[in-house]
RNA sequence: GGCCAGGUAGCUCAGUUGGUAGAGCAGCGGAUUGAAAAUCCGCGUGUCGGCGGUUCGAUUCCGUCCCUGGCCA
């Protein structure tokens, strides 16, 4: 019989840092951060990370372990999280995975391909090439290279032909024969997974709105201001894509007045949320275990304790 | 009170020489394999401010009323 786990999922602002801590109260667990934003160190109010005195009521992992210069990725997130998944059963307690990183939930559960590392020169060389000739030329070098996975990725999709390419050069082989090649993708773990879904989409824009002018008043632009000064950061680094870091950049180079920030700081919220939901559903159909719970309830911490107690005696 | 300019999608606006309208943003749905809070794809019926009139036909022309902004009193 394997060690139980579980994964607790939802959209931002769905309440996922309290219902965590409420588990704590009354089981043996460690909390395993599934989010790529709060692995960065120094980015605190953005990623409404949770505090100093939330971190000392339960063990935290995987928050604050790499510089905003650096890259992380799923597969460093499925090693990382199985290694502490072990360490933490080891210990006689709980791991309890929570976060709204759904790709990171999907490398885990689902496993991933054996594929090679980034390559940061070949991403370079790639992006200058895109930025003189555009992604549809590079997607159509792709169909020369490899036409099935040039099939599969939109004319437009840089992100993905620069992988697609990155794959092809480093290999030598098509993407699609890498793919085939399936690296290790057991979870020795009994597994519960708990998704936060609201049941009314405009309540919980409501929160994000609120929760973004917070952000704002805690001081999320002087936050920006001091990762600037202290780090060697440029836009297009994956730290500084993301949601709000991304909007207070281009208010301090005078490229959107405050409101336009603010406006755009949470309508990225929002879209980052109903991607997540989007994700969700498809872990819906797909994942037996999941359980849906209503994230606007008035006691959700409870329902969570409860649905995590009644499946751990059952 | 008078004059002028406007009132068209949730917002900012375009347009229709009269044949019931379309962009951006927002929103919604989807995809998602080492950047994923990323990246990309798809979705546009709205009393064209109200009421009358002219017309085969009005959002478009005319009248009138209402609202907003500006100028003048």
């Amino acid at each position: 019989m394997h060690p139980p786990a579980i994964l607790l999922l939802g959209p931002t602002a769905s309440g996922k840092t309290a219902s965590s801590l409420a588990l704590a109260q009354t089981l043996p667990i460690e909390i395993i951060s599934v989010d790529s934003a709060l692995v960065y160190r120094d980015m605190d109010i953005g990623t409404a990370k949770p505090s100093a005195d939330e971190r000392a009521q339960c063990p935290h992992h995987l928050i604050d372990v790499v510089s905003p210069e650096e890259n992380y990725s799923a597969a460093r997130f499925r090693a990382d999280a199985l290694a502490l998944m072990h360490d933490i059963t080891g210990r006689g307690r709980i791991p309890v995975l929570a976060g709204g990183t759904m790709l990171y939930f999907k490398a885990l559960r689902d496993g991933l391909s054996n594929l090679p590392s980034a390559d940061a020169e070949l991403r370079q060389q790639i992006d200058a090439e895109a930025a003189e000739r555009g992604w549809p030329a590079l997607h159509a070098e792709l169909a020369r290279l490899d036409p099935d996975a040039a099939a599969r990725l939109k004319p437009n999709d840089g992100h993905r032909i620069q992988r697609a390419l990155e794959i092809v050069r480093l290999t030598g082989r098509p993407v699609a024969e890498s793919y085939a090649q399936r690296e290790d993708d057991n979870v020795p773990f009994r597994l519960l997974t708990i998704a936060l879904v609201p049941s009314d989409r405009a309540v919980l824009h409501r929160r994000i709105e609120d929760r973004f002018a917070q952000m704002l008043e805690a001081g999320l632009i002087a936050e920006v201001q001091g990762l600037r000064a202290r780090y060697a950061l440029d836009p297009a680094m994956p730290s500084m894509r993301c949601v709000g870091y991304r909007q207070v950049w281009d208010y301090l180079d005078g490229r959107d007045d405050y409101d336009t920030m603010k406006f755009k700081g949470i309508a990225a919220t929002r879209q980052l949320a109903k991607r997540q939901l989007t994700w969700q559903r498809q872990f819906r159909d797909t994942w037996q275990d999941l359980q849906e719970i209503d994230c606007l309830q008035p006691d959700l911490a409870a329902a969570v304790g409860q649905t995590a107690q009644a499946w751990l005696e059952g």
